[in-house]
DNA sequence: CCTAAGATG
DNA sequence: CATCGTAGG
C-alpha cells in the first residue's frame, strides 16, 4: 500500500495518487478518539474514555514560521506579528460585587476561520490572556481537517461543533480542565447541523460558545435567525433552571445604538434590524445581563467587530456583536468584561470575562 | 446616481451599495470600443474605426507597488521580484539558414491567472524581451475584469479571446503594430467560446496565440482535446493555404520522451497520452515544424512548464508544453527559439522566437 | 475586504 | 500547489 498522500498533477503516478488522496479514510493512522463527532446532540456526562483527562499529546509537529501576509491591495490584511501583546494590560485588578478577585478567565473570540487566524498567529492570544476556558466561533474547519498545531495544543481539553456545510460556522470549546459534561447543539436540527452552540458544564455553572446565525444580506436569512432566537432562548431557559449559565460568543446583533458607530443607517441591515434587537431585549428579559453593558453602560465606541471593507478598524467603524451574557442570579461573581480590541487576528477581537468561582 | 462600488457588508448604506455593484454595467464610463468582443469567428479585415492606429492610451492608473506575495505554505508561491533579468541573456546573436540577423521576436506564455501574473511582476518581461508580438494563454479574466495596468499598456495593440466561462482559459495577443487582420477561435462554436484561439495577419505570415484544451484528470476531456486537434489541424491548413504560419502557445502535449521529466510514468496521464502525441505528430506531418526541437534536436531537460506541486520547478521536473511551430517553408527564417526557463511569474515560463521579416 | 470550498489544471 | 469564481459574512 502505497504511502502517497499528496495531490499529484502531471508528476510520477500522479492518478494514482490523486485517487488514493480522495478516498482513504481508512488509510488514516490516528488513533479514532472516541469523542461525539460534534453533531447532534450527543450528552456526556463523565467523558472519561480516554484514561482519565491525561492523554498523552503528539507534540510532533513542524515548526514552521508564521508568514508574513500581504493582502491583494498590501494595505489592510493585518500582518500576524502585528499584535503588540506587550503594551496590553492582561491583568484583571478588579474584585467583583462580593469583593472577590478574578480567579477564573474566560475568552470568546469569532476567529472567521481558524486555519487564516492560525496563520496570523491568533493562538498566541492565549498565551497572554491565559483564558480557563477559550470559545471560538466561526472556525470554518473540519474536524479532520484542523491543523496538527491545534490538534496538538497542549493545556486544554477541546470540543467542537461543525457544520455539515464545509466551510462555514462552526464553533469550539477549550477548556483547561474537563469539564462535568459537554453538550453539542441546543435540540433543534436544523440549527445543530451548523455548527452553533457547545455547552460546558462545570460544578458552579454552564459555559456556551454561540455563533448565533446571520440574518444575511438583504436579511434573506432572518427568518432562520429568528427562529434560532425562539429555540436559543428556550435551550438557554432549561440550563438555566439547573446552574448559572455563561452564554460566551458572537450574538451576531448590535444591541442598542451605542454598539455600533452607525446605529442611523444600518437599521434596515443584518445585525441592527428592529427584530434581532429585540430579540436580545427578550433574551435578556429572561434574567440575563450583558456583561459589558452592566460594566460600561454609557461607553461608546466600543466594538468587537469591524468590517475588513473601508479601513474600518482603522477608524473604529464597529459593532459590539460579541458578549458574554449570563444568568442574573451571578452577575455578583463577574469582576470585569473586557474587550481586547487591540488584538488582532480575525474581523473581531476577543473579550474576556473575569469572575470568581 | 451615487459613485458608491465597492462592495460593503455593515457599513453605512450598505445594501444599496451591493445593488449598485451587482448590475450596472450602464454605469462604466469607458468608451465602449467597437472591436469584436472576442468571441465566435468575427473577421476583421482592416481595424480602423479607431482612429488609424494612433488611439491615445489613457496613463491614469494608480502606481501600486508590486507586493510581496507568500503561498500559504509560504515557500513555493515566487516572491514578484525574484525573476533575476539582469543575468539573463536577451540578445539573439544567431543568424538564420538565410544568414539574416533576427529582427522581429515573438513571446509567447501561459500566464495561469493574468491578474495574479501581473501581481508577480510578469509584465516586466516584456520590457527586457521586448517582442514584437506578444501571445498570451490562460489569461482567465474577462474583457470588463482587466486591471488598468493592461488596458492602459503602451506599445501594443491588444486583442483578447475570452471563455464564456469566467475564470476559466483565456487568450491574448499584443501586437507592436496593427495586424492586417485579426480572428478570433477555429470556426467551432464549442471550442471558440472557451477562448482558445487568436489569428493576427501580418504581411508576411500570421501568427496564432493558441491554448490547446487539457485533456483533464482521468482524461475526461480527452474526446474534446481529440475533436479540437482535427478543426486547428484544418484551421490552420486554411490559413497556411494564404500565407505561412507561426502557432504560438500551450499545445498541452509533450511530444516526445525527451519533451518531459518523467516519461515512463506519464503515458496515461493529460499531456502525454499516445493520441495526444500522435495528434502532435499529424499536426506537424501536414508541413509544419517544431522549431525550439528543430533547434535543439538532442537537448534534454528542456521544459517549459512545471507543476507547482513538489518543488517540481526547482528540480526542473517538468513538461516541454509551449511551442512556436511554423510553415516548413517559413523555417528557414527562423533564428532562434529560446525558452526562458528562469523567467518566473507562472506554472509555465515563456518561451521566444526570433526571425526575420 | 477576507474566509472558505469547489472546479480546473 | 496554484489559479479562478462563488457563497457567506
Amino acid at each position: 500500500r502505497r504511502q502517497v498522500k499528496a495531490a499529484v498533477y502531471k508528476e510520477e503516478n500522479d492518478e494514482e495518487a490523486l485517487e488514493e488522496k480522495s478516498d482513504d479514510e481508512e488509510n488514516d493512522e490516528e488513533v479514532e478518539l472516541e469523542k461525539p463527532k460534534g453533531r447532534g446532540r450527543a450528552k456526556k456526562t463523565k467523558d472519561d474514555e480516554n484514561g482519565g483527562g491525561d492523554k498523552p499529546k503528539a507534540k510532533g509537529r513542524a515548526k514552521k514560521e508564521p508568514q508574513p501576509s500581504t493582502s491583494k491591495s498590501g494595505e489592510t490584511l493585518m500582518n500576524p506579528t502585528e499584535t503588540n501583546y506587550d503594551k496590553i494590560d492582561f491583568l484583571c485588578k478588579k474584585e467583583n460585587a462580593l469583593g472577590e478577585e478574578s480567579n477564573f478567565i474566560i475568552a470568546s473570540w469569532n476567529v472567521d476561520g481558524l486555519r487564516a487566524w492560525l496563520k496570523k498567529d491568533g493562538l498566541k492570544y492565549l498565551e497572554y490572556e491565559k483564558p480557563d476556558v477559550f470559545c471560538i466561533q466561526e472556525s470554518k474547519c473540519a474536524e479532520d481537517k484542523l491543523p496538527d498545531e491545534i490538534k496538538n495544543l497542549e493545556g486544554y481539553e477541546q470540543y467542537w461543533q461543525n457544520s455539515e456545510k464545509e466551510g462555514y460556522a462552526g464553533v469550539g470549546l477549550f477548556s483547561r480542565t474537563k469539564p462535568i459534561g459537554v453538550e453539542y447543539g441546543i435540540g433543534v436540527d436544523e440549527h445543530d447541523e451548523e455548527g452553533r452552540c457547545i455547552t460546558a458544564e462545570y460544578e458552579k455553572f454552564y459555559v456556551v460558545s454561540v455563533y448565533v446565525p446571520n440574518a444575511g444580506r438583504k436579511l434573506v436569512t432572518l427568518p432562520k435567525r429568528l427562529e434560532w432566537n425562539k429555540a436559543f432562548k428556550k435551550y438557554i431557559k432549561e440550563l438555566d433552571k439547573k446552574k448559572p449559565v455563561i452564554v460566551c460568543g458572537d450574538m451576531n446583533v448590535a444591541h442598542s445604538e451605542i454598539d455600533l458607530a452607525n446605529p442611523k443607517t444600518n437599521t434596515k441591515n443584518a445585525g441592527f434590524t428592529k427584530e434581532e434587537r429585540e430579540g436580545m431585549t427578550e433574551f435578556l428579559e429572561d434574567g440575563y445581563v450583558d456583561t459589558y453593558r452592566k460594566f460600561y453602560p454609557e461607553k461608546t465606541g466600543a466594538y468587537t467587530f469591524w468590517t475588513y471593507m473601508m479601513k474600518s478598524r482603522s477608524k473604529n467603524v464597529g459593532w459590539r456583536l460579541d458578549y458574554f451574557i449570563v444568568s442574573e442570579r451571578f452577575v455578583d461573581k463577574i469582576c470585569d468584561n473586557i474587550i481586547r480590541s487591540e488584538v488582532l487576528g480575525s474581523d473581531h477581537c476577543p473579550i474576556a470575562l473575569f469572575l470568581n468561582v
